[in-house]
DNA sequence: ATCTGCATTTTTGTATACAAGATATTTGAC
DNA sequence: GTCAAATATCTTGTATACAAAAATGCAGAT
């Protein structure tokens, strides 16, 4: 699938820029980074467009790119946007949803329960994946579905932290029971409020734990 | 704001694109572009690359890149995302809206209708615009409201044709008179669902006259 | 010592040159 | 005449060279 150079380090930069590696603000060196890669600047320079197209860097004309990591204000719209994106989601899916699909929903849900008896983080948070990116397809609407796909992505790293508080994975498969529940039933107002529901409250646990860190 | 060259091109390319100058499917010659614009292939490729992450072209590996102009479905299925991303604003505007902002919702309105009374189809157009960019504002999410504004600019080429229905002009005033009344209630699910059939119904009559062409 | 103006040095943006893969064409066999 | 293989041509992807704008450093004045 790729076979340019640029958009391999394209994608490296992003793993770099995630798991903050690259600090907020700062410059991209092309020169830098392309010894760093052994290549030239064109490959570089199309990946740090990638990144500026995605959101993760922001370019300043004749100034260069700059790293832009999402700041608490700006993650807490994030999540509040996917909450809605989810929501409609949910709405297209009670209505549009397959057997085949419900099937897959419990068996993510049960794979999720199982390795949370495990202990088992990694797998959790896999499983959680899927268990949502069933729904963005089954919303039959693959704009929609593209567009929650990217978001999810980019609020990944975010995600987990979240996970870590007192209680939250026991709340979160209850409410994960309820969604499903939802779209069984064919009710695209309850899977809809579940959805939103469900992924608002990430956010604003993260925004808890982002204050209380600041404090 | 835009000293590079390659994000003028880019911009020219994205009205071309948008007026249909570049029929779907075209190839979008490197060579040709430069002698074009009379300039060389860097900042045409960059240009390209703007194309490609807007959504509006495809790249396809060591082939090039081509024009995707978003079929009947497609274009459903974006408008249908577009209903959803607006309720997602009219829901939290609901609760957040400012009077100032109300007062230029409402201005909007009369600026519509008044246009609408002199037959004036871009000033009805223009306001019709500014009326929605003022919801996605007072959702207060600016990260929602980017959205929101990137997929209206890009079916701005196709919201136009569905408003020739006969009497979809009246019906939409109407329903904007539905949403402001829901916004000043701070009803955010009344909000919601009157700004999703507004923009669904788009979709809808879009489809229905395309449907109509194609038979 | 600090600020201002000029010169130097980086660094981005663009043009051109080169390499490699994809397409088109020609030539030969059947 | 058709098909296939080899060659030629064209096009993209990458490297390098050049131009222009911004950042930096330094000298001199206040």
């Amino acid at each position: 699938m790729e076979v340019r150079r640029a958009d391999k380090i394209a994608e490296t930069l992003e793993q770099l820029v995630f798991s903050g590696e690259f600090k907020d603000g700062e410059r991209l060196d092309e020169l830098k980074l392309a010894e760093q890669f052994c290549v030239s600047r064109t490959p570089i320079r199309e990946a740090l467009h990638a990144l500026v197209a995605s959101g993760m860097a922001e370019q300043i004309p004749r100034r260069g790119v700059f790293v832009r990591q999402p700041g608490p204000v700006e993650l807490m719209e994030m999540f509040e946007t996917m909450a809605e994106l989810e929501a409609a989601c949910g709405r297209y899916a009670a209505l549009r949803i397959t057997d085949s699909a419900l099937d897959r929903l419990v068996a993510a849900n049960e794979n999720c329960q199982r390795a949370l008896a495990q202990q088992d983080h990694a797998g959790y948070y896999a499983q959680n994946e899927i268990f949502h990116q069933v729904i963005y397809e089954s919303a039959a609407n693959s704009y929609l579905e593209k567009q929650a796909l990217r978001l999810q992505n980019r609020l990944k790293p975010y995600r987990k932290v979240q996970l870590r508080f007192r209680g939250r994975l026991d709340q979160s498969m209850a409410e994960h029971v309820a969604i499903v529940a939802a779209l069984q039933e064919g009710d695209p107002e309850q899977a809809a409020a579940a959805l939103r529901g469900h992924v608002a409250v990430q956010g604003e646990k993260f925004y808890q734990l982002m204050a209380s860190l600041n404090s």
